[in-house]
DNA sequence: ACCATAGGGTCAAAGGTCTC
DNA sequence: GGAGACCTTTGACCCTATGG
């Protein structure tokens, strides 16, 4: 009973697309190469006598993705390209049909575990994506780090070669507690004393974090202070911006109810009131108007902390790092298309990417060390502090 | 629509109730056993594109008595059982009234209102996608003008003002032709002259090729000259990259055969060589290494032309870059799907639009007028090319 | 007598409808 | 205007008849 088409052996390519919807073939159907939907919607229209109305002008388009936009298009569509509608068999002899057979595994077994089918999917796509899930993870207890009241007295050296303590659960049990200072009442607004304060506490979380980055550990030690001091600007002002409480676009909220907004400062540095106005209108903004989850964001702080452009840094580390975000990347890439659809995930994608420029615009204005000095108003630093933003040797500073 | 699900009438227990509320389900929904309601609920928001906002902690309980309390914590709850959003087709072709009495006559006779075809790709992704040819017969053009005698003596502001001459045919057709000055035999190394000369010359492309886009043709005077600013160092490097003849990973040659290297240059003033090994290491590397096509490179360029965080725009000036700027990256990230395959384009879109961080680097560091004049080793600049570097106002510079 | 091809059937899981 | 019970449609996957 075959149909009648030409199934030339040679075939090529043109008889492995549906003619109707340029879907893969399923090989001639009606005399004429077509996929699975489309033959079963021709045999089913022809067979029930079914009849169609265009709601438009019998001009639709008919593709994979809107073949049942329109079922008068469609069919026309399938005539138009040469279905025989004579290939039809409106009385088979229904002899020795057989029941379907269950074949189909008869569980799935969601579990404890997760998700996920096992089919097209890497193995190293999927341990980006395990990644990704412990990035968030390790998120997750920053942020816990970042509230407790635990603040260590140390060197950057002994901060950087230090065992993470985020992994440390006897620490984490003992000093993950938020403290009473880490919230608010009432806001009041933000001194010197306050933004010393939770730079102070961001850079001691971020190298905690920083240490639990796998591309971060295969550096050497010079590689790693390089990569933490072009983040010592950016990484704090991210943490603040993402992690402030929502009292507006203007506003930007320590844990402690410490805030800044637009209200110029002229008794501060030119640049200080410059950075407040980057944070408000080119990162928070954004982030807000994003709904940028955990995930997001963690992965977010990652690309741009493995910067193999930052100064300073080895060839062969650039390698690592560059081979590292790509890694990150791709897996964001994918979270973002399950979790906010195909459709939106390059939108989505792109405008967090681009707010890398940001970040890179701040990193270099506020490199030279002098103009970070200017920028925090000569405070006293820690000794902590001056290492990560003057450099090891100056300890004099 | 492949089965998986178990139908079997005794089945056990897990399958049969909803992951998300614990209600009866109805089968799989999305890649979960769920019940009709929450079934429902999560197509509903996905179409509708729904954003839900919780009252309380996120932390909002969900079965089947309180499921419809809190939809952001449901549909959290959706997406955390594992519901695929990319399970969600396209709008169908309607089905007509079921047979439940009928309530309102069964006109629907949208009749011959006007064009809307139901086509998945909205109006404005088609312009995109247009404005993307437009993009790059438009840096065909470009390259031709740059490869051309033609040179202007003017002001900046006469060039920002006049008509564009890349549109203009009967001029192209008279200076549209390849200078012989702009072909090589034999490489030499790259004088200052010869990065003035190129400079110039793509200073002046640049303002012909901005005068094309309709984003920047709807900006003010002011907003117009705050961006070809900000592009200033960045766009000639760019030109310089993608169009050099392939002369390995290390070189970087202009159309008439000057070239430059990594051969440390002492007498240049110090950002020069920093400059070099960027432009090398950061820009050529990379764009060689991804083989970026011209609608790829002509995007880019404007993706990173076309920025909202631009020194001195204003803030209505910001809204249009940054819908303009969207419009773009999504019409790229469509053609990468389309020409590069939906597995790469994700891969490929992050690491161009990772590239912005080295320009946006760039961009600031050269971006005092000092340091400008100091790379250029105080070079004598055409007046148009001092206002553009330095300000309208500094005739006199 | 293969056995690849192309018919038809099945049913889980999509989407649409309509009442509350 | 949202929720969900109830409906139709879709198409991946199955089985089988046919003819080279």
């Amino acid at each position: 009973m075959t149909g009648g088409g030409p199934s030339s052996a040679n075939s090529s390519q043109p008889e492995e697309v549906c003619l109707v919807c340029q879907d893969i073939s399923t090989g001639y159907h009606y005399g004429v190469p077509s996929c699975n939907g489309c033959k079963t919607f021709f045999r089913r229209t022809i067979m029930k006598n079914q009849t169609f109305t265009c709601q438009f002008q019998k001009k639709c388009p008919v593709d994979k993705s809107v073949r049942c936009a329109c079922r008068h298009c469609r069919f026309e569509k399938c005539l138009q390209v040469g279905m025989d509608r004579n290939a039809i068999q409106q009385n088979r002899d229904p002899i020795g049909y057989t029941k379907r057979t269950r074949r189909y595994p008869p569980i799935k077994k969601i579990e404890a575990s997760e998700e996920c089918s096992p089919n097209m999917m890497s193995e190293s796509d999927r341990n980006e994506d395990n990644f990704l899930a412990t990035l968030t993870a390790t998120e997750e207890k920053c942020k816990r780090l970042r509230l407790s009241e635990y603040m260590p007295t140390r060197t950057l050296i002994e901060a950087v070669v230090s065992p993470c303590l985020l992994y440390d659960d006897q620490f984490m049990a003992e000093h993950g507690e938020p403290s009473p200072r880490h919230s608010y009442k009432d806001l009041r607004f933000a001194t010197q004393v306050d933004y010393h304060y939770w730079h102070e506490r961001d850079w001691f979380v971020m190298i905690e974090w920083a240490k639990t980055l796998p591309v971060f550990q295969a550096l050497t030690f010079p590689d790693k202070l390089a990569l933490l001091r072009h983040s010592a600007i950016t990484y704090p002002s991210l943490v603040h911006v993402f992690n402030s409480p929502d009292h507006g676009l203007d506003t930007i909220v320590f844990p402690d109810g410490a805030y800044f907004d637009r209200t110029p400062e002229p008794t501060r540095p030119l640049g200080f009131n410059k950075k407040k106005y980057q944070m408000l209108d080119q990162l928070l903004k954004p982030i807000r108007q994003m709904s940028i989850d955990t995930t997001e964001f963690s992965a977010f702080k990652a690309i741009f902390f493995l910067n193999p452009d930052a100064d300073d840094v080895d060839a062969t580390a650039k390698k690592i790092l560059s081979d590292g975000r790509s890694a990150i990347t791709n897996a964001l890439y994918r979270y973002m298309v399950k979790n906010k659809g195909a459709e939106d995930a390059g939108d989505r994608f792109g405008r967090l990417l681009l707010l890398g420029t940001v970040l890179a615009t701040m990193a270099v204005e506020m490199k030279e060390a002098v103009l970070v000095a200017d920028f925090f108003d000569q405070i006293k630093f820690s000794m902590f502090a001056k290492q990560l933003l003057f450099g090891i040797k100056t300890e004099n500073a």
